[in-house]
DNA sequence: CACAATTAAATTGCACGCAAGTGAATTTTG
DNA sequence: CAAAATTCACTTGCGTGCAATTTAATTGTG
């Protein structure tokens, strides 16, 4: 029925059906996630993103907005107004650096730290509400990496 | 500290870092899949989740407007302006239904669906590119599909 | 030291994603 | 059958994402 050219190598139907139903299933996920996070997120006025950026300041209260960038991997055009409205809600300050004046660093106002526990007290398990054990968790969390780092790198050239 | 509603159930740290990591792994994984398949989309003139509509059209070439919301989990506020580029591009037409009016039917043109044929050729395997087996695909859409299904059931409703 | 190359943020333009509201058509109900 | 409730798509407004450009500062080079 088709001919053999030696390269094209043909991708079984089966193949292309899972690659199709995995990459419509991480979009939709992305999603799902961000919507069970809003009700939560609303109560303290935060976006989804806008809570990833404050989740890494929690971990470390002074970043320059291009380290924040790299864990997130989002670039300027993002981060620039997500910062200034987070600046804005008084929960972050900017501040260029006097030793290399390219630089923005971002800092967390006591606002800004005060929020960690109040999130912390209203964030429900994930996990509990994903009906997911531990360990599923982890293998998930493990298996995207992956996936997201061979993407990263091979991305989809292709010819 | 705070009163001992049998409800308030302490989360344990390491759960929380493993949440934390989880909805992060799933946003950038999401971002990473649409960063990969960009180069190959851009040939065809063709945005991720305008490719997503079309992946869902050359399985079924004709459906309202709602049926393909409920299958990509995106409301009309999203489809309606990415339906109207697709018009626009010539790929699908939009038509009032004679039976119920409130509805618009979307059907492929025959542009639309010869580019079925093209993706195919110029798709090169994620699950190559992932650097997966396939039966790794398969769970980790089973995983994400599980879920997603729970995220939308429980949410965090909260307190 | 001057000048080109590089780097960091910000800005601009376009396309989602979603809440909220509008308007038209259909279904439900009294 | 008429009024109320519901359904479907469209529109508006806001906040991302990201490519591309701009501006300012730093580094590299001769």
């Amino acid at each position: 029925m088709k001919a053999q050219t030696a390269k094209t190598m043909e991708i079984p139907e089966e193949e292309k059906r899972l690659e199709k139903q995995l990459c419509f299933a991480v979009y939709a996920t992305a999603h799902a996630f961000t919507r069970a996070y809003k009700p939560i997120l609303d109560r303290v006025g935060l976006t989804y993103p806008q809570y990833l950026v404050m989740l890494v300041l929690w971990e470390r209260s002074e970043l320059p907005v291009k380290t924040i960038g790299e864990q997130l991997d989002l670039d300027s055009g993002t981060l620039s107004p997500l910062l200034k409205r987070l600046e804005q809600s008084g929960l972050i300050k900017r501040i260029r650096d006097l030793r290399d004046e390219r630089q923005v660093i971002v800092s967390l106002t006591p606002k800004g730290q005060a929020m960690k526990a109040e999130v912390d007290t209203i964030m429900t398990a994930i996990g509990q509400a994903a009906g997911c054990t531990l360990e599923e968790l982890g293998e998930m969390r493990d298996m995207l990496h992956r996936l997201r780092a061979n993407l990263g790198r091979a991305g989809l050239a292709g010819g």
